[in-house]
Parts: C-alpha cells; sequence; structure tokens
DNA sequence: ATTTCAGTTGCGTGCTGCAACCAAGTGGTC
DNA sequence: GACCACTTGGTTGCAGCACGCAACTGAAAT
C-alpha cells in the first residue's frame, strides 16, 4: 500500500523548487514592515488563524524550539502586532492574542501573497488551483504528522540532528 | 481569468506549512555526509539533473546570488562531490560537473527522501501523489517564472527589497 | 524539598545578500 | 596592433536573520 517509490520521487523535484522560493519570493516584497523580520510575520499569521493560544503551542505546531517562538513573540509585541497576558490558571504560561493592528496587518499580507500567487497562476484554471491546495493541504497534514512522529522517538540512531 | 483571490488564500496554509517544514524534516534525517552542510546537497542535486553548467547558471536558476552558490560550490569540491574546470571558450568561467561519487551520494539521498515521503503519504493511493506531483510541478514552473520576471524589473517601487 | 514544566537568554552555527574586488573578455580610439 | 574604458563571471569580506541547544528563572506538581 501507499504509493510507489517513483511516484514520490516525482514529489522531490517540485519540493524543492518550493523550498528554495523561500528566501525569494515571500521575502520581496511580501514583508510586514521593516519592523518585523518576515519570520515573525509567519507566527503571526498563525497566530490569527489559531487564536489565543501559549508559546508552547505556536512552537509545537510550526515544529520549532520554543526559544524561536519566545523571541518572535518579543518582536511581534514590541511592534504591537500581539499582546500577551498571564494564563489565570496557570501563571507560567503566556497567553498570546494578536492585537486588532495585528488582524489588519495579516489580512493585508495575506491579500498580497494571494494576489501574487494569482499573477503568478493566472492561466490556470480556478478548480485546478483549488484541486492543488486541497491536495497540499491534505499531504501537509500526514507529513507534519509523520514528522512529529518519527521526530519525537528520536529513536532511529541517527543521532546529531539539525545542527 | 485566472483563480479567484479566495481560491489562492487557500494554497497560502499549505505552502506556509511546507516552508516551516524545511527546517525540520528535511535537516532532521537528510543530511548527505556531516559535512555538506544541507543547503550545499540541494545544488549538488540539481546539477546532477542538469548536468554540466556553470556557477551562474546555478544561481540563475536557483534564484540566489551568485556568491551563495560560489560557497557552495567550494563546499561540494572540497567533499569530493563536484569538479571544477574553465571553459575552454571563456576563461572566466567554470564549468561544475558532478563526480561519481556525488551522483551515488545524491541517488542515495533521493531515495532517502523518497522513502520518508512514502511513509508520511502511506495512505495515499499512488494516482493521488502523482496528481499532487504533476500540479505542483506546473505550479512551481509557472510561480519561478513570474518571480523572475517581477524580480528582474525591480521597478515596483518597492526597493529595499530582500535584507 | 525535589522535581517538572513554561518560557527566556546566551551562544554558536548555517544560509543568505550586498558591496567590493579580481580576472577575463569586449569595444572603442589612436 | 596597442591602449583605454566598460562589461561580465566569479570570489571574498561583512552583516543580518533564523535556528537549536544549554543554562537559567520562576511557577506548578509531587
Amino acid at each position: 500500500m501507499g504509493p510507489t517509490p517513483e511516484t514520490c520521487g516525482e514529489l522531490l523535484r517540485p519540493l524543492r523548487a518550493l523550498m528554495g522560493l523561500k528566501q525569494v519570493a515571500l521575502q520581496r516584497g511580501l514583508q510586514l514592515s521593516d519592523q518585523v523580520p518576515y519570520a515573525a510575520a509567519g507566527l503571526l499569521t498563525e497566530l490569527v488563524h489559531r487564536g489565543e493560544c501559549r508559546v508552547s503551542d505556536l512552537a509545537h505546531h510550526r515544529v520549532v524550539d520554543a526559544s524561536v517562538v519566545s523571541r518572535q513573540v518579543n518582536q511581534l509585541e514590541q511592534a504591537g502586532l500581539i499582546t500577551r497576558r498571564p494564563d489565570p490558571a496557570d501563571r507560567r504560561v503566556s497567553l498570546l492574542r494578536t492585537t486588532e493592528l495585528g488582524d489588519r496587518v495579516v489580512a493585508e499580507l495575506e491579500q498580497k501573497k494571494a494576489e501574487w500567487i494569482g499573477e503568478a497562476l493566472v492561466d490556470w484554471e480556478d478548480a485546478k488551483v483549488r484541486e492543488l491546495a486541497r491536495l497540499l493541504g491534505d499531504a501537509m497534514s500526514d507529513i507534519r504528522r509523520h514528522t512529529i512522529e518519527s521526530g519525537d522517538h528520536s529513536d532511529s540512531g541517527m543521532r546529531e540532528g539539525t545542527r
């Protein structure tokens, strides 16, 4: 069961291309302000879609270290895009929430991104794009699950991971 | 013509998720050796698929600065994965080519990646994965074209771009 | 009191772009 | 042909961002 190795190999090339475009496309004209260093913008977007949550939630969901989120949260807070309040039930945790400004800024950014993609895919039928979005969304869901599962074990003998 | 803004917006979420997984998934267990710093591995893979070409070709195709490619080429050369020879017709340019070792290493890596994806998408029908690969490949082709076109102009008044 | 957990900070590293630079080719003028 | 400016492919110095790990603080939980 499952796809053949060849089929999976076909996925590698566009995936690689997509990775490479991170720096380029999304960083070229698609920044928030000059202050928010782009990576934080992704976090902000996530927070908008998730609603109020804690730092560790974001870290887990984005599969990055908590320290990374912590720093980005600081940047966003200083920029007035989110607010932080201690959880009344557990004063260790900070509950994060976007400000009105943050919501607005994200909406603008998302729109700019969508426009940009629309320009790139101007020859596509709408249904085709929707199909791609659906497939990619499903794939990402499964891939992230697999990433987390196989990452938590970390027993595969392949220590010395990231750095 | 073209997809609706809403449809494009649907694409943003999985795209963002995919970006976030760069660090994680592909860096966890999918490194070449401990020497080749991962980004160079992508370049090597590209070189395998492209055949002998020059530094600037790779830079243009990956939409990165030539200096980046230059450094990665150095790393790959030191690792014995590629060779460099001056173009007889124009002694400024270096022609790059993968070594036999480089080819072998890339093949192994691609296989590992394909296996990994196969595990993540184990519940998928083969045809569905192929469909995703096709759509994503087409999309990336159009997106890169659009990136390069709108990037070369650089007239959009949005100077002070990348950094 | 000890342990555990959420979050923060110090530090080192990898990847990137820009600016400055070198070397080689191109085109003009004398 | 010789000499000059100009362009082009590539490299290196430098600075910036993003990240992970280790060490730490303060608040639960046991």
